[in-house]
DNA sequence: TTGAAAGCGATACCAT
DNA sequence: ATGGTATCGCTTTCAA
């Protein structure tokens, strides 16, 4: 999608100026293209003597020549480009974390990371727009690849494809980011705090489910053959009157505990239960994810799960790796890390 | 950058199995390059028979053919790409909010909006490097973009150039975010209370400083020719540490008043603050910015500039009009809009 | 040391 | 209704 033509062309208004090419700068020289070519890229099979070097200079300097990305790589065969799909929600300041890093880290190895903001076409047809761009790698956070979207991008040339999400995909290689985790370590915890009647927070923003269902399943998995314990869904959306109405009919739920999702949720909750009189962690328990920084700032001090993303430096290491040497077997990688931080809450 | 050829081509290992082009399915069909063409894209100056086109289409989904990217709008002269590079540092969710919305709004226009990760390059580097991709928009977040910059950009054919910082740049259209103004609201806002020596806090974390220094700025703008006023600078770490070190010397500081950068800041010195037995607000007000939820869930409640940034949507159509229109005179506009909600911390 | 020319993949004009 | 072919901008043999 991205070099793709529109429909119209745009109306050419008053005179298109046009953009100088490697050929412009070598009439204003008067050197061939294939000079012009030598200097500019300092290529050292060729010798060119210093004058001519200074005036090819000079004239690209003054036209204010650029070359041009693709023309380059269609003439190469290949680019250095690593694709990384925008993910489809805004995501939270881990992930935005682990981005930044990525990036930086594969542009120490001289690739350059493009974040490509697909409006949702349904599962191939993604894939097929991102395998338009020819990248050499493509990192896929979340689902929707399909075993026939890497086939896709593999076909168009794609050495490496890393999945970062919940499950392994068929041909590609995948940092496992089992979410299921972190519900699990909450759910021990709490069994373990001698809590039965747990609460489990369900955004209600769209996009969330891919996180917080898996995350649920977690502490189901963790309640598992417990037949004395149970787990009920608490749908709540990000804002305060949600929060406050799900606290007013709390006692009628039951729950001596709740595993709310993220450190957000769980503030927001737990500010709700607290002005409502419900004793925490006496009369419920919270946990919440993420281990945000104020997270701690409560009082009760908010037990949460903290989670370790792998390094961006990790990351483009295997890129790399994969890179380098298209025949590796996909390889599986268990990334995220969850890990009980027990404060005062629970 | 992104097209980058590499130093060293990568080994070919054992056989890159060749990616199938458009001669390919030509080939394949029986047909002319020209008419897999014509069928693809459904050229309708032109009409083929639908036999043709069966077996067109039948041959590109065997061979998995994807077309070409960077050849199509190499031999079209132009792309739909709106480049927009990465902020240097993680930005918050308002940002983040705000970019999502802007990508779908292109994503509407049929523009792609691509995210690029440059590494830190100095300056008219940069926008080298993003012209060689020929987009036919740049947007560009924060300062770093000359002049200089501008005029590469334009040379190389981008019809828009939008800039989204704190100050209007010769040639581009500007969507001026003048982060002066959150700090004059806090700082009128605490006048008005009767505080007089008003602490700043600045986030010792890095790249933070577009943002923290005009808004320290705004604040004195605020006070300006109260010569009864003052202001005090506060480094301060997202630590808990840094927070308690800070509110341990409060009271030796004198202070009455403190602008905390944004919420999440604030929200980490006043819980230190109030551990340290400081009363809120008799004895210091506290007041952050960005209007985050969670601010609300303090006790007191925290009084906050809530910031409104601009639609997606509305740059969306920005770039739409000047692409159409690539006369247009650089247009700025003030998007920032800043108004100080107070709550019970000031 | 430099230049001429082929060719990367796709499109669109001009013939047929 | 199709096919031949020039062309986009650049790199890279091969010759001179």
């Amino acid at each position: 999608m991205v070099q793709q033509i529109p429909k119209q062309p745009v109306p050419t208004s008053p005179a298109p100026p046009a953009v100088p090419t490697s050929a412009d700068v070598a009439r204003l020289a008067g050197v061939s293209r294939a000079t012009v070519s030598y200097v500019l890229n300092n290529t050292s099979a060729v010798r060119i003597s210093e004058p001519t070097r200074r005036r090819v200079r000079a004239a690209a300097e003054e036209l204010g020549y650029v070359p041009h990305a693709a023309a380059r790589s269609l003439r190469a065969g290949h680019s250095r480009m690593v694709l990384m799909p925008a993910p489809p929600v805004p995501v939270g300041p881990l992930y935005s974390r682990f981005f930044s890093e990525l990036q930086w880290a594969l542009g120490r190895l001289d690739y350059t990371v493009v974040q490509y903001g697909g409006v949702g076409l349904k599962g191939d047809e993604e894939a097929r727009a991102w395998a338009e761009l020819r990248p050499v790698a493509v990192l896929v956070p979340g689902t929707g690849l399909g075993p026939r979207g890497v086939a896709v991008l593999k076909r168009a040339g794609a050495r490496a494809v890393v999945t970062l999400g919940p499950e392994r995909v068929e041909g590609a290689h995948a940092l496992l980011m089992d979410q299921r985790g972190v519900g699990r370590r909450a759910g021990e915890h709490l069994l373990a705090r001698g809590r039965r009647r747990i609460g489990v927070v369900l955004p209600e923003e769209a996009g969330l489910d891919l996180f917080s269902r898996p995350r649920l399943q977690g502490v189901r998995d963790a309640l598992h053959g417990r037949a004395d314990a149970e787990v009920t869904e608490l749908p709540l959306a990000y804002r305060e009157e949600s929060a406050t109405a799900l606290a007013a009919r709390w006692r009628s739920l039951g729950l001596d505990a709740v595993f709310a999702y993220n450190d957000e949720y769980a503030m927001l909750l737990m500010r709700a239960l607290q002005d409502e009189g419900v004793g925490i962690p006496d009369e419920t328990s919270v946990v919440g994810a993420d281990d945000l920084v104020l997270g701690r700032l409560l009082r009760p001090r908010l037990s949460t799960v903290h989670i370790e993303l792998p390094s961006g430096q990790e990351l483009a290491e295997l890129v790399e790796r994969v890179v380098r040497e298209p025949g590796t077997a996909p390889e599986t990688h268990e990334v995220l890390g969850a890990r009980l931080v027990p404060r005062e809450s629970s």
